[in-house]
DNA sequence: CCAACATACATGAACGTTCAACTATTCCGC
DNA sequence: GCGGAATAGTTGAACGTTCATGTATGTTGG
C-alpha cells in the first residue's frame, strides 16, 4: 500500500509516513531481512542451529555458573517463555544444557550450559561473529556505529518507558 | 569466499567485536525484536495475517494492474519463491489474490490483488502505519531518520555489491 | 488458615518458513 | 530442431514459533 498518498483522504485519524520516512522504512525492512537471513543461514550451515538457540547458549555462557532461571533466560535472550521451553527441550536432547528444579522456588527451573554445549558455542562463535562483522560493521563507519546505537536505544527506551513491561532488554 | 582452512580458531584470525560494537549489536537485536514483535502482533490482532502477507498484498497494490509475476513479487516482497508460493495459496483461498498463467511465458504465473484483497489491505493499513510510526519514527529525531536510512543503504549496497545476486531490494 | 489469584513452566495444536525434490516450460548450442 | 541446461513455480516434510491451555507452586487478603 502506498502510504504516502491516498485516494480517499481521511486525514484526521491516520498519521501517514512522509515519503522520506517511507523509503527509510523500506530500506530498514530490506536491511533487517538481509542481516537476519545471512546470520540464520550461516548458523544453520556451520552449527546446525537457529540464531535463537545460539543466543540462548550465549546468554547462558555469560551467566554465573553458566546457569540461569528459565524466566530470566527468556528475558535476557528475548524469547517468550513458551519458545524457550520448546528450545530448552531440544537443547537438552542435544546435551547442550541441563534443567533442574530451583530449590528456593519449586515452580522454577535452572538451566545450565553443559561443557559440551559450551564447546559447541565456542566452535560456532568465530564464524558467527565474522558474519555479523561482515554483514553489518564492515558496511558502516565508526560514526555510524555510534548513530545506530543511539537510534536503537532511543527506540527501546521509547517503547519500554511507556507501555511495555521492560521486555526488551539489551542482553 | 575464504577458503583458508581454519582448523583451530585462535584469537588471531578471528576478528572479534569491540566492546562498543558488541553493545551496539545487542541493542540492534533488541530493537529489531521489539519492532518485529510489535508489528507482527498488531497485524495478527487487527488483520489476522502475518507481516509477510501484508507486504505481499501491499506490493501487489502498487503494481500496474495490481498484478505481478510471482518471481518479481518474491523479489519485491523479499520472500523466497517457496515462501511466496505457500503464501499465495493461502491468500488465494482467502480470495485476496488470484493467480493465472502468464501467456508470454507459460512457466510463469501472474498474481493479481482482488478488490476484496485491496479492501482488506486498505482497512489494515492505517493501524499498521500507526504502529510503524509509534514504534520507530516517534522514537527518533528527523536527523536520526536520515542517519538510519544511510546506514540501511550502506549495509544493503555493501552486501549486494559483492556477492549476493541483488536479492535485497528496497521494495 | 485458606480460598483466590498470580507466577513459572510445560504441552499440543495450528501456523509459517525452509529445504529438498519435482514438474513444466524456455533457452541455448550444435 | 534436438538434447541438455536453466528458469518458474509447486509440493511435502521437517522444523521453529505462537497461542491457548494445563499443572504445580507461591502469594495474599479476609
Amino acid at each position: 500500500m502506498d502510504t504516502t498518498t491516498r485516494t480517499a483522504p481521511t486525514e484526521q485519524d491516520a498519521r501517514w509516513l512522509t515519503e522520506h520516512e517511507q523509503t527509510t522504512w523500506r530500506s530498514f525492512l530490506a536491511m533487517q531481512r538481509l542481516i537476519r537471513d545471512t546470520l540464520e543461514r550461516q548458523l544453520q550451515r556451520d552449527a546446525a542451529m537457529p540464531m535463537t538457540y545460539y543466543i540462548i547458549l550465549a546468554m547462558l555462557s555469560e551467566a554465573p555458573q553458566r546457569t540461569l532461571r528459565m524466566s530470566e533466560l527468556a528475558v535476557i535472550a528475548g524469547t517468550s517463555q513458551s519458545q524457550l521451553s520448546h528450545a530448552a527441550s531440544r537443547l537438552e536432547e542435544s546435551g547442550w544444557i541441563t534443567r533442574r528444579r530451583c530449590e528456593d522456588d519449586k515452580r522454577g527451573y535452572l538451566a545450565t550450559l553443559t561443557d559440551e554445549g559450551f564447546d559447541v558455542l565456542r566452535k560456532a562463535a568465530p564464524s558467527h561473529v565474522e558474519s555479523v562483522r561482515s554483514v553489518l560493521f564492515d558496511a558502516i563507519s565508526p560514526q555510524q556505529v555510534d548513530q545506530l546505537r543511539d537510534i536503537c536505544e532511543a527506540v527501546l527506551t521509547h517503547s519500554c518507558g511507556e507501555e511495555s513491561p521492560m521486555r526488551y532488554i539489551v542482553g
